[in-house]
DNA sequence: ATACCTCTAAACAAAG
DNA sequence: GCTTTGTTTAGAGGTA
C-alpha cells in the first residue's frame, strides 16, 4: 500500500492508506504552531480589503465573477500573444539558468513560446493547476455549474492546450479526481437531457469554499525552482517600484497588482468579451497607473518588461511559516519595469489595498501542517500545499485532530467580508500573485509599535 | 526519515 | 462487443 490515499467518497477500503493515516494523530510541528499563531496575528493586523471597495463591489466580488475573469486570464495569456520576459532569461533573452537544471521537455526554455507566467502552461508545458482545480474551473465555467465528464475534458482541452497532445492518461486522472474527491459530486441526470452515458458533475457547495481556497493558492508549479534561480536577473529599466519583498516577485505579480483595482464583474459569457475587458483594464492600469487608467490595447510586453526578485513559489507557498519570508531591512526592493511612461520611482505603501488584498489572500491559508494533517483528497494545489478541504478533513478527519486543529477545520462559514477577501485573494492568486503580507502587516504594526515606544522613551 | 499530497497507471464493473 | 464512465488500488515522485 502506498502513501495516504485521498479520502474516497465511497467506503474506504480497510487496507486503504487513508484510513490508516486518518486514524493517526498527525504530527503537530512546532513550526506549524508558530505559523498558526503568526497567521492569527496577521489576520488581526491585516487591513480590511473592503476599504478599497464599495459595497456593491464587495457584493460583486463575492460572486464568482473573479473565477470567470480568471479563466479569461488563462485565455488572454494563451491567445493574446502576451509574453513576459522569462525570469530564466536576462533582458536580452540570454539564458540565465543553468542548463543542467531540470532539463525536460517541459522546460520553458526548450518548450513552446509560452512564458512561465502563462497560466495555461502552453502546449508543451503542463498547466500549473492540479486536476481538481481544472475540474473546478471547468464546472464553474459551465452555465449550469454542472458538466458531464466529457465536457470537462472539453473545457480542459480548450483552455489548456497541453492536454491536446498529452497521453490520454489525464482523462483517467480527471475521472479519478471526480470520483475520489468529495468536492465533486454527481448530479442526477435530467432524463429529458440526453447527454449520453454518465452523470453530470457539480461542485459540492459544502466544499466549494475549499476549492476556491485551493484555487487561490497558486497551484503547484514545476518551474518554481527555475524561477528562483532566475532571481538574479539584472535591472532593466528606469521605473522602480519600491514594494515590500514578497509582494512583487515576478512579472505576473506586477500585472496582478494592477489587476486588483480593476476588478469588475463581467458577463459570464462569452469568454472573449470578458477576456478583452480584463486585458483592457489590466493594460490600462499598467500603462498609467491606477489613478488614471487610459485606453490601452497594446501588448503589455511591448512597453513593460518585468524582472523578478524572488522565486514566487518558494517565497509564498509558505509565506508565513518560512523564516525566509520574513522581511529584513531590505523590505523594500526595487522592481524594475521597463517603461517610458513612469520614469520616476514610485513607492507602493505596504498598506495599500493591493498589498492588503494579497495579505488577506495569504492569511486565508491555513498553516501548512494543518493542511497536511487533514489528509488529502485528490484535489490538488502546488506540491506540498495540500487542500484543506476534503470532507474527510471537515468531518472524519477533524475528529481525530487536536482540538486546536479541529476548530480550524470546523470553523464557521466566513463572513461576506471574508468571502470578499477570499475572492480578491483568489483573483490575485490566479493571476499569479501570492504574497507574504501577513509578515508585512505584522512588521508594519510592530514597527509602529516600536516607534511609539521609542518616542515614549 | 517520515508523513503527506498529487499524479499516474491499471484493473474492473457498469452503463450506453 | 465496444466505448465511455465511474470506482478502486497501487505506487512514484515531490515537499516540508
Amino acid at each position: 500500500m502506498g502513501p495516504t490515499m485521498p479520502p474516497s467518497k465511497k467506503a474506504q477500503s480497510p487496507s486503504s492508506g487513508a484510513s490508516a493515516s486518518q486514524g493517526m494523530s498527525p504530527p503537530y510541528r512546532q513550526g506549524d504552531a508558530a505559523t498558526a499563531a503568526s497567521e492569527a496575528e496577521g489576520a488581526d493586523l491585516s487591513l480590511s480589503v473592503s476599504a478599497s471597495f464599495s459595497k456593491a463591489e464587495d457584493e460583486e466580488l463575492t460572486s464568482l465573477s473573479w473565477l470567470h475573469e480568471s479563466t479569461d486570464l488563462l485565455n488572454s495569456f494563451s491567445h493574446s500573444g502576451l509574453r513576459s520576459v522569462s525570469p530564466l532569461q536576462d533582458p536580452d533573452g540570454q539564458q540565465t539558468r543553468s542548463p543542467s537544471s531540470s532539463p525536460s521537455l517541459d522546460d520553458p526554455l526548450l518548450g513552446d513560446a509560452h512564458s512561465p507566467y502563462d497560466l495555461t502552461g502552453g502546449a508543451n508545458r503542463k498547466p500549473p493547476y492540479s486536476f481538481s482545480c481544472l475540474i473546478f474551473m471547468a464546472i464553474e465555467d459551465a452555465p449550469n455549474k454542472r458538466l458531464p465528464v466529457k465536457d470537462i475534458y472539453g473545457w480542459i482541452l480548450e483552455h489548456f492546450p497541453y492536454f491536446a497532445n498529452a497521453p490520454t492518461g489525464w482523462k483517467n486522472s480527471v475521472r479519478h479526481n471526480l470520483s475520489l474527491n468529495k468536492c465533486f459530486k454527481k448530479v442526477d441526470k435530467d432524463r429529458s437531457q440526453s447527454i449520453g452515458k454518465g452523470s453530470l458533475w457539480s461542485i459540492d457547495p459544502e466544499y466549494r469554499h475549499n476549492l476556491i481556497q485551493a484555487l487561490k493558492k497558486t497551484p503547484y508549479h514545476p518551474y518554481s525552482t527555475g524561477l528562483a534561480a532566475a532571481s538574479n536577473s539584472p535591472p532593466i529599466a528606469s521605473l522602480f517600484l519600491s514594494v515590500p519583498r514578497g509582494v512583487i516577485q515576478n512579472g505576473a505579480r506586477v500585472r496582478s497588482q494592477a489587476l486588483f483595482p480593476v476588478i469588475r464583474p463581467l458577463p459570464v459569457s462569452p469568454v472573449g468579451s470578458r477576456t478583452s475587458a480584463i486585458r483592457s483594464s489590466l493594460g490600462d492600469y499598467l500603462t498609467r497607473g491606477q489613478d488614471s487608467p487610459p485606453p490601452c490595447g497594446e501588448d503589455l510586453q511591448e512597453d513593460h518588461t518585468y524582472s523578478t526578485a524572488k522565486s514566487p513559489s518558494r517565497l509564498c507557498s509558505s509565506p508565513v511559516a518560512s523564516p525566509s519570508s520574513t522581511l529584513d531591512d531590505d523590505d523594500i526592493i526595487a522592481v524594475e519595469i521597463q517603461s517610458d511612461v513612469k520614469p520616476e520611482p514610485r513607492e507602493i505603501p505596504v498598506d495599500s489595498h493591493i498589498t492588503t488584498a494579497a495579505s488577506t489572500c495569504i492569511s486565508q491559508q491555513p498553516p501548512r501542517g494543518q493542511r497536511r494533517n487533514s489528509s488529502g483528497a485528490g484535489a490538488g494545489t502546488l506540491p506540498g500545499s495540500s487542500l484543506p478541504w476534503t470532507k474527510a478533513r471537515a468531518r472524519g478527519i477533524s475528529d481525530t485532530l487536536p482540538l486546536k486543529k479541529r476548530r480550524a477545520v470546523e470553523k464557521p462559514p466566513e463572513s461576506d467580508d471574508e468571502e470578499m477577501k477570499e475572492a480578491a485573494g483568489s483573483l490575485l492568486h490566479l493571476a499569479g500573485v501570492r504574497a507574504c503580507l501577513n509578515n508585512i502587516t505584522n512588521r508594519t504594526a510592530k514597527g509602529q509599535k516600536e516607534q511609539k515606544e521609542a518616542l515614549r522613551n
